[in-house]
DNA sequence: TTTTATATTCTACATTTGTAGAAAATGATC
DNA sequence: GATCATTTTCTACAAATGTAGAATATAAAA
């Protein structure tokens, strides 16, 4: 079962940290905070959902990620991509260099990281 | 106002066509399809939200996108990147290049258009 | 050990979404 | 003009979501 808006937005606090305190979350957010109660409830469900998990210390838990965030955003995007260049990555790649803001800098890294790809897979 | 998944999935068939009947939408559906009604409820929500517009012809309607597709989809990806790799495209086209599943072809194909990015830039 | 602070669960409720039947509208056909 | 076919709108409803108060539990502090 996929996570709502929210509850994503919960799991980025708790994939940047490792693990968190609820209280620990409820602080990363920006004003105005939701109600304790409501990361509570969002904390729940993600748990019942199976994507995090806790150790109980003391009075609270210390939640943590049960599925990394790589693996979690790879589906993401692979649904992305078929959805929107109809499953072509070269699609979506000519799009993504073109539509979005990449300084020359960043061009200049990306072509780094494909060529460091393209030999990755030659050796 | 955002399009829900299933108005998304709509919104598809109308961007791949340009313009198109409800019967015609209706059609593209895979089996099982939905109710007429469903996609009808659909295309009013979807009119609603200003997303499509209509030009009545006879007894029905030629639906046709007020949104670009590369328009709606810039959105969507910045947020992507937003979410998911702290603002920056780089370590967004990092993931994309290691994560999906890229073909040596494929890549080539990134180079290139990175490259024609570059030269375009410099004229 | 009584009180207090806070985390967790329960309950609640409005909104959005997916889905579609019932009803209405209206052009097409006989 | 009456009937038919089909589109559109209305109404409906269950499930999911965003949000949080009330109630409960329990560790920490006094």
């Amino acid at each position: 079962m996929k996570l709502s808006k929210s509850e994503e937005q919960l799991m980025q606090y708790i994939w940047e940290n490792g693990q968190a305190f609820m209280n620990e979350l409820l602080e990363m957010y920006p004003d105005p905070k939701p109600a304790s109660t409501t990361v509570a409830t969002l904390l729940k469900r993600m748990t019942d959902k199976g994507y995090i998990g806790y150790k109980q210390l003391g009075r609270s838990r210390r939640y943590y990620p049960l599925v990394k965030k790589s693996d979690y955003f790879s589906r993401h995007i692979n649904n992305l991509i078929q959805k929107y260049f109809d499953n072509s990555p070269a699609n979506f790649a000519s799009f993504f260099t073109t539509e979005t803001d990449l300084t020359e800098e960043q061009l200049k890294e990306l072509q780094q990281i494909v060529e460091q790809e393209l030999k990755r897979r030659h050796q």
